[in-house]
DNA sequence: CGTTATTTTGACCCATGTCAATACGGGTGG
DNA sequence: CCACCCGTATTGACATGGGTCAAAATAACG
């Protein structure tokens, strides 16, 4: 699936890299022998459609998920209204392993969805007799903490050049697209879905495609496919200012990481 | 120590509640038996002068940590300098148990701080081997992940006065504050960590805090001394809003959350 | 006490939000 | 297959919260 050459170059500590493989949605790396996922294969599958909710915010925390096929928006909303879409979910992600009481957010069907449920106290009894799926447990959730610290990072301290950069890259790099030039993919989001999981309005995120569009640097194939055509160049938007290291404030401690990592941006065609 | 009415009312799907306890920091909350605080309690202890780092973003995580007394804040850099603080740990807090392979941030002592360390492969071996103690680090995790996505709310979704006001509520839960109204707390952090932990900069940090106190919702005594006068109105500020719901935009699935929560603000003395 | 770092305040500017109009696209029924 | 419709996306004009730059005031520390 993924080509090795299209790893981002990722070095450890910069964030804007790493979908956030939403936050309680795990992908499938299945280190030795029975992966997570495998538990679901005794279950029957359902189907949800757009935008039919698979639990809510709030709810019991019952069952754990195994996505099948289709894509999720995981949200939470604020008493005035205001909506922040904490993580998607895509085809082979578990929903719900970070949830112990009750639901932290809701997951709602963006495109059709097939899925496994399985209740949480089955799905707990299994992973708890199996050293090796405690420890994939572990790792999914741990992995889970470190897409939100990227986004924190994202959503705190990067303009809205950089947030939408980094979602194209991310789309394409969770659907497994190929890293030559000219990658199509596919947005199954909303604009508004896009914005609330960037922290910005819909319009912002139009006029920063549009304008992505406009350079180059992707074409317009209608709002739900987009072809990424410069990918180096994107990197550099995802990662503004890479050439021009700001004076940095502060103590000055940190300093021994900045600047350590002009690595970076040379892998991915161009 | 926290009065049940500094509950500071919290429905669940309300987050600029919930002071971040750090993300990879966990607040002991111990069930039934040993907490997992407990295995530490043969280490020996050792001192962090500030501002020395107990250990740098990228390093194999080989620890875990116990923090006895002081304060510390988790971060990361950018690669151009640009700081994120992830949360803040303080006396009693776990450090480095969602860290799995290296540290994903940077661990800073703020004030003098000392702390107990257990190598990682003797911590995961002690809990792997209780059930308890396993459950306990499942939830500590999860409670983490809650705190992260409070976080990625706020950041996302929230103005500079909102986030202030929370942190302000945030740091009184956590000092263990007492519920009456003139609430003094102390607050080792510098201006510049806040703003970078807020995802905003130091004058405006220093511009909100000004306001209130000008507003009488708060006095200083000193930048590191805040006097919280009006708890009340200090929730109202941090739940921007709450009395003229705006219109949701979007599909509209979700407006069965909207408004479910006039509850609220009510705790809390003023 | 003087020296330096931190904080506060002011003046100004820009990125992004807001409001409003238009254009597009995908689905439906004729 | 086409025409219409409605939700969504785009674009424009304007407002503003918060950033930036600079200076003054205050606190921290030897």
């Amino acid at each position: 699936m993924l080509d090795p050459a299209f790893t981002f170059a990722r070095p450890h500590c910069d964030p804007p890299d790493g979908f956030a493989p939403s936050l309680d949605a795990v992908s499938g790396t299945h280190p030795g022998g029975r992966p997570l996922q495998a538990l679901f294969l005794p279950q029957v599958t359902e189907t949800f459609a757009p935008p039919r909710a698979i639990f809510w915010e709030g709810d019991k925390a019952s069952h754990v998920f195994h996505v099948l096929e289709g894509c999720l928006r995981l949200y939470r909303i604020m008493h005035d209204g205001r909506r922040a879409i904490l993580g998607f979910s895509y085809a082979g992600d578990l929903l719900g392993v970070a949830s112990r009481d009750i639901y932290t957010f809701t997951a709602e069907a963006v495109t059709p969805v097939r899925l496994k449920r399985l209740a949480r106290h089955r799905f707990d009894e299994l992973v708890d007799n199996s050293q090796d799926l405690r420890s994939q447990r572990l790792a999914a959730i741990c992995n889970e903490m470190t897409a939100a610290q990227d986004q924190i990072m994202r959503l705190g301290r990067t303009g809205a050049h950089e947030r939408v950069a980094t979602f194209l890259l991310d789309v394409a790099r969770r659907t497994g697209a190929d890293a030559v030039a000219p990658v199509e993919i596919d947005v199954p989001f909303r604009r508004l879905d896009i914005a609330d999981y960037l922290g910005v309005t819909v319009e912002t995120v139009s006029r920063e495609i549009s304008k992505l569009n406009r350079d180059g640097l992707i074409s317009l194939r209608g709002p739900h496919k987009i072809i990424l055509r410069r990918l180096g160049r994107l990197c550099d938007v995802a990662r503004m200012d890479v050439d021009e290291p700001r004076e940095v404030r502060g103590t000055g401690a940190h300093l021994r990481l900045v600047n350590a990592h002009q690595a970076a941006s040379a892998a991915f065609s161009m």
